[in-house]
DNA sequence: CCTACCGATCGGTAGG
DNA sequence: CCTACCGATCGGTAGG
């Protein structure tokens, strides 16, 4: 006897979460316009027409697998600054490491976090994609904002380039390389670092 | 009496260019894969179908404008340094104004360099552009690598992170602001730049 | 979750 | 450079 099926939005796992995870692969090697959606249902074994069972829209997938790139950041980051000590540039660190680990990692949901699609899209979607990220950036936000800057820094502009240096290695980074992510991120933040601690 | 036509691959400006600008245009705003051939011949005028005398493809335009965008940016850059003086942060600093301010300027072409649309085309098309921004990027090499660097800090990493917090303006930044790209490039050097130069 | 299908649109071509 | 068109594919739906 199968189990109940409740709506759609229920938080029941199984092949939704198989369908976003494909669904996000594709998006960040492919990217969302060139994505269709016979390619996500053919890498979970669905007919297309299937797809819509689990999801109302190409963009409601989408933004499930924006959604679920930005938990698992998220909870990356504040698992690895529960761990961190006190001192603010220690603090960062810890952030960018678990940032770019993840982003590098193997796990393709957060890679659908960092393209610029916002332009291309119908404002009702991009306002949702951007209100998703804001929220995760808002702990980069207060990261900075408790670190002490030397004059002539902007807070904002700080952030806005670490995370684009940080976001920037998936045009260049190749799993194969000689460094790992977390030496790169390790790297990165010592180039924003520098000087600034005296 | 018209002029005589040449062959596609022609310097012949004219329409050939009008098409270009437009297609970079919406490259820059919708994503390749999401601009339509038609979407492109209707910004300028023409039929779908007309543009296939001025381009064998719709690849063929995409490289078209990429390699106009690493022109406009080459330009630009090497008309900065030519004015910056000698010393090595100075002409980092040059470079990185005309860089973004080209980037952010009211030319489309060069917006069509910084997606990281590599990976989801075929090798032979990603090859191609990643030559032709692979010569410009060389420019920031040798920009680097004559400048001196705390030990430490890797010059490659320094380039691309210096690269990708300018190209990641094109995330957020929105040309109402209070801040010039002039304004912001000096910034961000600036950032970069820090106890390094004692 | 599949079968079968819809209208719309895609990149590209022939023929002038 | 346009008209008219090609086969392929798109996101999405009906009906089971």
């Amino acid at each position: 006897m199968k189990a109940a099926r409740f709506t759609k939005g229920a938080k029941n796992g199984g092949r939704r979460d198989d369908v976003l995870e494909a669904a996000a692969a594709l998006f960040a090697t492919k990217g969302y316009a060139a994505t269709s959606i016979r390619d996500i249902a053919q890498q979970v074994g669905l007919m297309s027409g299937s797809l819509y069972y689990h999801f109302e829209s190409k963009e409601e997938i989408l933004l499930d697998s924006h959604a679920k790139g930005v938990e698992q950041v998220t909870a990356a980051v504040q698992a690895a600054l529960v761990e961190a000590g006190d001192n603010p540039w220690d603090r960062i660190g810890a952030a960018c490491r678990a940032h770019l680990t993840t982003l590098l990692g193997p796990s393709p949901f957060s890679q659908v976090m960092t393209p610029q699609f916002p332009q291309s899209f119908e404002s009702s979607l991009r306002d949702a994609l951007l209100a998703q990220r804001n929220s995760y950036e808002q702990i980069f936000r207060s990261l900075v904002s408790e670190t002490a800057l030397p004059a002539g820094i902007d807070p904002s502009l700080f952030r806005l380039s670490l995370l684009g240096a940080l976001n920037w290695t998936l045009t260049w980074y190749r799993p194969g390389g000689d460094d790992s992510p977390a030496f790169i991120a390790d790297n990165i933040v010592n180039i924003f670092r520098h000087r600034l601690d005296g």
